[in-house]
DNA sequence: TCAAAAGTGTTGAGCGTACACCCATGT
DNA sequence: ACATGGGTGTACGCTCAACACTTTTGA
């Protein structure tokens, strides 16, 4: 019966493959974790293992599909949600990826999907709040080796983490994004190591120190952190805006007024 | 008759706004002509009359839905073509709009649609191949104020086109994307008035020229433009990579290899 | 007292800006 | 010749990288 599978376009069953493309919303989910080997920390993030077609048994990044009721922002924190039980501070648009050949196993029949891709940041206490539940289908992975011993991570995943990657690289050097990996009160060191673990390369402390103690949204507080083999290092906070856009950096669109 | 609309989730009249939301591609497209009043060129861009509800008559950027046989780049160039006849050498992705209130008027039965943006430059003689056939649906607006006069431009474009314009204005610091508005051979001069109108302040002609013979990618030709009133300037030629994305900038995600 | 990390001071190279100045051409 | 834009030289100030140095703690 033509008629079941009749959409707004008309197609049939046989045109499966030529049905309107579905939409899709995926996030990579970034956090900071001490590697054992060394004390530095690296990148990590949570995937979700396939129980479905293709690519199942396969690891993923965690999404779904977008409903009616839902900007894509909300599609995105509400999938974090129920996939993985994050609720990231930091979450923003990474990228539309649409290509034919996304599936790379081009089967009949399935259908063309198109996903937007968000990334967000966690802190280490929330990303402790991942799901245990179903652990064995979500699992922490290293950012920049996920998939590679294994067959590989689904779909075009794997692009688009190294995508995320680059991304997080450059915004880094130039938006204040890097607390979003801390928790409230840190110490300078602890954030030069997260800029470290990012850039993939060391610092200088006493350079890095002067950066930051002339950023006006840096607090000193007249805590320390006591406990350390060594002098008490002083703890820091950050006062900025909450929201991931500051003014001079990248504003979401809705937030833009007119040329003045 | 349910059976009309019913699409492929099943829904019937009384429930359209929960059909899940369509795709469509829309594209900013930016060009420099130079204004009547004073000789200094300014941004515009190609709108295209609405002829349907919604906000039927008003100005709206030139897009169309996404079949299913081709990538979200491939159905922008299509549509531009299609629409307006150009088909722009700088295309990039811009972002992905998809509030619930994007419509503004949210009437009973209006789809929801999630629209993939999409920018563009063109050369003047580019430009000049905007189908001329139905010129009172197709026209050039000034990029800053298009649509304030009037009721304003459909949907939730001008907003769209702020953002573009901010990205335009912060990406032409950073990458080469300034040669994309001009022809092959070109004056100094003539690449800093691009910079000017985009940046919308003057520029040393000293330190301007400094930096852009400095750079690799500016040759110098052994061409003269004659005909000026003064002495005539030598012309240069970019020499860098066609494709709008140089390594250290901002790579498609498809040519990203894994991290090194 | 010593090791190690916290924190300060100083220097030089590079780069962008401002601006004085010379050059070449059409009128 | 002279006005005008093309093109060069130079000096100042800022930022960043490098690194020597002092301070403060735990062991």
């Amino acid at each position: 019966m033509s008629t079941v599978f009749a959409g707004p376009f008309g197609a049939n069953v046989s045109e499966r493959a030529q049905l309107p493309p579905s939409l899709a919303i995926s996030t990579v989910i970034f956090a900071l974790k001490p590697s054992r080997a060394e004390g530095k920390p690296t990148l990590w993030l949570p995937l979700v293992r396939r129980v479905k077609e293709p690519f199942r048994g396969q690891w993923a990044l965690p999404g779904g599909p977008l409903t009616a009721v839902e900007s894509l922002e909300d599609a995105a924190r509400r999938n974090l949600r129920e996939t993985t039980g994050l609720a990231p501070e930091y979450l923003e648009q990474l990228y539309a990826f649409g290509g034919l050949d996304r599936s790379s196993r081009p089967e009949q029949g399935a259908q063309r999907v198109v996903s937007i891709v968000y990334w967000a940041l966690v802190r280490p206490t929330e990303a402790e709040l991942l799901v245990e539940s179903e652990r064995d289908n979500v699992a922490w992975h290293r950012a920049d080796t996920a998939g590679h011993g294994e067959g590989g991570l689904a779909f075009d995943h794997r692009e688009i983490v190294d995508y995320a990657l680059w991304r997080l690289r450059n915004k880094i050097e130039y938006a204040q994004i890097a607390y979003h990996f801390l928790g409230e009160r840190f110490t300078l060191a602890q954030l030069r190591e997260v800029y470290e673990a990012i850039l993939g390369r060391t610092l200088d402390p006493a350079n890095f120190r002067r950066q930051l103690t002339a950023t006006p949204q840096i607090e000193a507080t007249d805590e320390f952190l006591e406990g350390g083999r060594h002098r008490p290092p002083r703890l820091y906070r950050y006062v900025g805006p909450p929201t991931p856009y500051p003014a001079s950096d990248h504003p979401h669109p809705s937030t833009l007024r007119s040329t003045p």
